[in-house]
DNA sequence: AACCGAAGCAACCGCCCACGA
DNA sequence: ATCGTGGGCGGTTGCTTCGGT
């Protein structure tokens, strides 16, 4: 269960669209007395509202900097361009990194330790993310709120989309159509007594294309995950709209992200991460038509260019937004190519790196280490709660 | 002009999480 | 560890506007 109500639903407090009096109201007294606390704000304010109902008010509202009046094309493509790369509200993965300080709140419990070849220590850590999609998006967009941009999202882009032919949730070719074609295809499957699995992994090859574009933002968590600067303090969360910005080789307005409020802004020793090369995009003609049937889980992930590209099937097969598949996995992988020799080099252990090491992946010796034994089923369902 | 359904939009609801006291 | 608060989201509600008949 959630929290209680912020206000006592049955001390008749006025609920419905807002007056001039009451806007007026609330204007005057934020001016002259800052917000403060939302709760006591109605009272001090002489409004018969909710605190939330007043806070909404004038964030959506009544704000002086608010931008009213319909969305220009830029400000439609922006916002399409950004739903497109910003996923759901959640993310889970699993990497391996470095050691890192635990006590942050965006680096959840520690489930498997593996020693290195090298001497070096990596912990197999879930990074559990939280991606605020509409307000992030109200960043890039001065005077427009997220619930602004939510409802023009609802009422007129996605529909847009639809029109277009486009999945708004994958903006990419409705799956839905690619699905209703392929149901004669299945049904001859299943007329010739075939198992059922071919269907299962179209559905597995869906939701991981509805996924895609999220598992590029993973991709530079990882590599900033993967290699932090020596000594350095761990980080206290990183900065979506900045790998955003890194994962697409595009340039990074740092007075922007300075100055947005709602994201947490990497630490300056990190600024190396915005300067990363541009990532290996997935191939649109691999992933805009579906192919007919998908023989393995290996053959999709090649098929769809992940394979090699930084993500394991382990980190792709276990996206909470994604939907859990609750499937049993093995992490059975090659070995990603996800830092530079030097970032070996881990600040967590007195082991100097020896030059002549022969570079290797964080992921190395790994490639036969079986989930379901390391991590027992209450692990994981915990995890993905 | 009147009616009616669709569309648009502000506002709300319920739940959740982060954070600080 | 617990609690209060602010802030976030997806989804929904209900009023207003628009356009067709």
């Amino acid at each position: 269960m959630g929290r209680s109500p912020c206000c006592d639903q049955d001390a008749g407090v006025k609920k419905g669209p807002w007056t001039p009096e009451e806007d007026k109201l609330l204007v005057d007294y934020i001016k002259d007395n800052g917000h403060g606390s939302w709760r006591r704000l109605p009272k001090l304010a002489g409004l018969n509202r909710c605190g939330k109902s007043c806070r909404l008010r004038w964030t959506n509202y009544l704000r002086p900097d608010i931008k009213r009046g319909r969305f220009t094309d830029d400000e439609e493509k922006l916002i399409i361009h950004l739903h497109s790369i910003l996923g759901n509200k959640y993310v889970l993965c699993l990497v391996a990194c470095p050691q890192l300080d635990r006590s942050t709140s965006y680096i959840y419990t520690h489930t498997h330790t593996h020693t290195h070849t090298h001497t070096h220590t990596y912990i197999f850590t879930y990074i559990h993310i939280c991606i605020y999609r509409w307000s992030s998006i109200a960043t890039k967009l001065p005077g427009r709120t997220d619930n602004e941009i939510k409802n023009y999202w609802n009422t007129h882009l996605r529909k847009k989309l639809l029109g277009m032919g486009i999945d708004p949730v994958t903006h990419r070719p409705r799956t839905d159509l690619n699905l209703l074609a392929g149901i004669p295809n299945l049904l001859a499957a299943a007329a010739s007594s075939q198992t059922t699995t071919a269907s299962c992994w179209d559905i597995n090859a869906l939701r991981l294309q509805a996924d895609a574009a999220k598992y590029q933002l993973l991709h530079g968590l990882l590599r900033a995950l993967a290699a932090p600067p020596a000594a350095a303090a761990a980080p206290t969360g990183v900065d979506l709209m900045a790998l955003l910005a890194a994962t697409n080789g595009g340039g990074v307005d740092h007075q922007l992200l300075q100055g947005q409020g709602t994201t947490r802004l990497l630490p300056s020793q990190y600024d190396g991460l915005l300067n990363l090369p541009a990532l290996t995009t997935v191939p649109s003609s691999a992933t805009a038509t579906l192919p007919p049937a998908m023989s393995s889980f290996s053959g999709l992930l090649s098929s769809s260019g992940f394979a090699g590209d930084g993500l394991s099937s382990t980190e792709l097969g276990h996206s909470a937004s994604g939907g859990a598949s609750g499937s049993s996995m093995t992490a059975a992988m090659a070995a990603p190519p996800l830092v530079a020799a030097d970032d070996q080099c881990n600040a967590g252990t007195s082991t100097p790196c020896d030059d002549t090491t022969p570079a290797s992946s964080p992921f190395e010796g790994l490639e036969n280490l079986n989930l379901d034994d390391d991590f027992n089923s209450d692990t994981w369902k915990d995890l993905l709660e």
